[in-house]
RNA sequence: GGCGGCUUGGCGGAAUUGGUAGACGCGCUCGACUCAAAAUCGAGUUCUAACGAGUGUGGGUUCGAGUCCCACAGCCGCUACCA
């Protein structure tokens, strides 16, 4: 099949225009530096998010993101921007490394072979990318710069007083200790429960678990020695300054919930002679507390527990520490918990209530404690019911609602200088109290939790950091990259020693310290990639100045436009933000963001309508495609299929559709001959052109289409080309200027088929290297309009006016046709509604 | 449970500030070309025989609502006992 005639000769013409933007660089972008630059033109910074290179190869959710800022590049080329559209890969990762495990091939060769497949398959469908940019996070020069990046964290604390990172050597000149000083950088160690998967060799993210459960791997909770990223200090100026950037409004509020800041208070209930600090945002209902819940792994659990509770206290604990977060959650709705034997005292009121220990309280969220307020919690609430724990009213509800169970804001009562209080004056004032009586404090608190940033896999960059008498030390920056060494084997030791222990010399210096041989996550790479690529070469810094200060906008966030799926909403965006904020706190770049505007394209389903993959069959390889349909088609498919932004099927007969317009545009150009050469059509001639429906519709073609692109409105551009090229078919002469004009236009969607077409009819040069023509309002003009003619708001009739008639000259002609007057007749006139250029409405009865 | 998104012909989708609903494409029907078919070109295609009706459902605002307001339903994503 794959061998018929094709309508036009992509085969043959697409890999040789994409041979020739190779050679010629045509897509090159200088910088500073270069001798070509000229730093007078406008900058901008169109993005991608880097693909992971996968064996599979690309899928066609790739292209999607990818076709649209090529276009959106090749654009603003014309325009006379310097565009930078650069592509890479972000290579590290487990696919990888599972592969080496089991062939017992270096990572490195698969990567490399992965890369190769990607960037073919890229370069195969003609996107205008600067290729002397590429990068690939595994390059040891790239690897380089991580570490350095990462030293940079490691070696700065966050002051409380500018709400920002400083270098901790300010530390050290006043005189701070080592250890002072180490429990403040933004890169520290921490002894972490953590999900740890023997059969994997490495520790898990809280989101990786269920994912690899469900592959049959096991996992458990471990407490290890960890790397930690002191994301939360950021928690505030990650919410706040999220506000100056152009990013959908749904993934705003996603980071927002994600870093989940809330307002309350911390209490300090007593226990014995011991302090439990609870959190709470409804301070207002502390008379209400009638018991106390810690997390089963709180740590005061042991000390007071009595001794008759001891022993269901221990196997409830131990229930719990097998159960992951989700299993805590979702598939346990039903509430559980154990009596510890043990009283609290409640701070406002002096009384006892019991302790309980419960599995809904987590240890890792406020204070791992909580003062249950069963009558306005409705986990408290359920869990009282359970257990027949007291409920006391505190708040009396606005409306007529039943005050159990009642959570919303409402009137203090049962709460003595609280009574009578409205809910958010009842807080203020409980805070004072509690802080005038040294009882509590005011406390934010996030949802957000430090980022855990080490791994024990091999295919990550190694920390840059070596062990000597217990303390860790930056390693020189002269070192860098610091690369494992190859393992006889990646198999996983089957203890949570990482992979790099196996490396025993790699490991032991010979001044007797040792390296960490843990490594850092995926995420690594690409939290700053979009900085390399404006300065990929350099070997002295990771971005020049000169670079950074050309490549960044006065804007908030550097990139101008960034474009990629969903499901990195929150982790990626948010990590690649907080490496950002370093930096610009450190001075290493002038702007506080990295992605000014962010725009998520929509998943492509399979034809089914379902989500593709391997399993259902229903995956789509744009190989395939290309093969069939050619780079061009598939291109323009990815756009006409709908709204950047939007879920939408893939649809085989549309790509033959796009095709079937390729064909057309070309059959506007050329004749088929009988032993299948294409000559020009002698419909072309390079005249003036007299049709002036057809300068028309052209000039609005070129107006609707640069409009579009700006909108990222491509399936609308495509359709108005269509038309466009409809009117060229029916047209009796195509005059060449205009006809090149439409080719200019088409030229970032169909990069290939315009070129050739222009090339084969002696346009000159390449239409990469012109400029977007002007449209000519003038040729935009009607002289007539159909005007709408509405009778209460119907439509009744349509009629041919001059386009400045008045409402006079409206309402004399529609007085006129038939079909209205069969609507108004016998009727009286009581309004008249005349929209200039557009319609009448006659409203009678 | 919470948050977000979506709902327009047989299908993917168009519709400025509220102003011709269904652009463009797919599919289908008919015609031309052909011995024939494919391809191509041309015409038609929301439903209804018609009057009319029509943008998930019910209400509202308006001369006029796919678009604005209120209530409800259904799908899809993300998140999950966050105190």
């Amino acid at each position: 099949m794959s061998d018929v005639r094709k309508p036009f000769p992509f085969r043959e013409f697409e890999p040789r225009w994409q041979q020739r933007w190779e050679t010629e660089k045509t897509f090159r972008t200088p910088g500073p530096g270069d001798a070509d630059f000229d730093p007078a033109k406008p900058k901008y910074y169109v993005l991608d998010m880097f693909p992971y290179p996968s064996g599979a190869g690309l899928h066609v959710g790739h292209p999607e993101g990818y076709t649209a800022t090529d276009i959106l590049g090749r654009f603003k080329r014309m325009n006379g921007f310097n565009v930078l559209h650069p592509m890479g890969y972000d290579s590290f990762g487990l696919p990888a490394e599972q592969y080496a495990i089991k062939t017992g091939q270096h990572p490195a060769i698969t990567t490399a072979a992965n890369i190769e497949n990607f960037r073919r398959q890229l370069k195969a469908l003609g996107f205008g990318y600067d290729w002397d940019r590429e990068i690939a996070t595994t390059d040891p020069e790239y690897v380089r710069w991580t570490q350095w990046i990462f030293l940079q964290i490691y070696n700065s604390y966050f002051c409380e007083e500018t709400n920002k990172a400083r270098p901790v050597s300010e530390l050290e000149a006043k005189g701070w200790s080592r250890e002072d000083i180490d429990s403040v950088r933004l890169a520290f160690v921490a002894d972490t429960p953590v999900w740890w998967s023997p059969d994997l060799g490495t520790v898990l993210a809280n989101e990786e678990v269920e994912e690899w459960k469900s592959k049959g791997h096991t996992v458990e909770r471990r407490p290890l020695r960890q790397w930690m990223l002191r994301i939360t200090k950021y928690a505030q100026r990650l919410i706040d300054e999220l506000d100056t950037l152009d990013w959908p409004d749904g993934i705003k509020l996603l980071q927002k919930n994600w870093i989940g800041r809330s307002e309350g208070a911390e209490v300090d209930f007593t226990i014995g002679d011991k302090t439990v600090t609870v959190f709470t945002t409804r301070p207002d209902t502390l008379f209400g507390a009638t018991y106390m819940v810690l997390a089963p792994e709180h740590p005061f659990v042991p000390e007071i527990t009595s001794a008759e509770q001891k022993d269901a206290v221990e196997a409830y604990q131990k229930s719990c520490a097998s159960k992951s977060d989700l299993d805590r959650g979702d598939l346990n709705k039903d509430k559980s918990g154990v009596f510890t034997g043990a009283y609290a005292t409640n701070p406002v009121n002096g009384e006892q209530i019991p302790v309980w220990i419960a599995d809904y309280v987590m240890m890792g969220y406020g204070t791992g404690a909580i003062m249950a307020v069963p009558a306005h919690d409705e986990r408290d609430f359920e869990f009282a019911n359970k257990f027949n724990l007291p409920i006391v009213q505190v708040v009396q509800p606005t409306n007529d609602a039943a005050w159990q169970g009642y959570t919303d804001p409402g009137t203090a009562v049962n709460s003595g200088f609280l009574d009578g209080l409205p809910t958010a004056e009842a807080k203020a004032k409980m805070i004072d109290w509690l802080e005038s009586n040294n009882k509590g404090k005011r406390r934010i608190q996030y949802k957000l939790r430090d980022w855990l940033f080490s791994r024990q896999r091999y295919w990550g960059e190694p920390f840059p950091i070596v062990w000597k008498d217990g303390y860790h030390h930056a390693i020189s920056e002269s070192d860098l990259p610091l690369l494992a060494p190859p393992l006889d084997d990646y198999k996983p030791s089957g203890t949570p020693d990482p992979l790099l222990s196996k490396a025993t010399e790699w490991v032991h210096l010979p001044d007797g310290s040792v390296r960490e041989t843990n490594t850092m996550p995926q995420w690594a790479g690409s939290c700053w990639y979009y900085l390399r690529y404006c300065d990929p070469g350099n070997t002295s810094r990771f971005i020049s100045n000169e670079a950074e200060a050309y490549w960044t906008s006065d804007k908030p966030g550097m990139v101008d436009l960034y474009v990629g799926g969903t499901e990195h909403a929150v982790l990626h965006l948010l990590y690649a933000r907080f490496w950002h904020k370093v930096l610009f706190d450190l001075g290493h770049v002038t702007t506080p963001e990295p992605f000014q505007k962010l725009v998520n394209q929509g998943l492509i389903l399979g034809e089914d309508g379902q989500k593709m993959s391997k399993s259902r069959g229903n995956v789509v390889n744009p190989d395939d495609v290309v093969r069939e349909y050619g780079a061009d088609a598939l291109r323009l498919y990815e756009m006409f299929m709908g709204p950047l932004e939007q879920v939408k099927p893939w649809q085989m007969k549309g790509v033959e559709g796009v095709s079937r317009f390729l064909a057309r545009v070309w059959r506007v150009a050329f004749e088929e001959a009988q032993d299948g050469s294409f000559t020009v059509s002698p419909k072309i001639q390079d005249v003036p052109c007299s049709n002036k429906e057809l300068l028309r519709v052209v000039h609005e073609t070129i107006k609707k289409v640069g409009e579009d692109i700006e909108k990222l409105s491509f399936n609308t551009a495509i359709s108005q080309m269509m038309i466009c090229t409809n009117a060229f078919t029916q047209a009796e002469v195509v005059p060449l200027k205009e006809f090149i004009q439409f080719l200019t236009v088409l030229n970032p969607f169909a990069p290939h088929l315009s070129e050739e077409i222009h090339a084969r009819i002696g346009g000159g040069v390449m239409l990469s290297e012109q400029t977007w023509p002007s449209y000519d309002e003038a040729a935009l003009v009607r002289s007539e309009i159909e005007f709408i003619i509405q009778v209460n708001g119907k439509l009744r009739d349509r009629l041919m006016l001059s386009k400045d008639a008045d409402e006079e000259a409206a309402k004399a002609a529609a007085f006129e046709s038939a079909k209205v007057k069969e609507h108004t007749d016998g009727k009286t006139l009581r309004k008249i509604i005349f929209v200039p250029g557009k319609l009448l409405n006659i409203v009678a009865g």
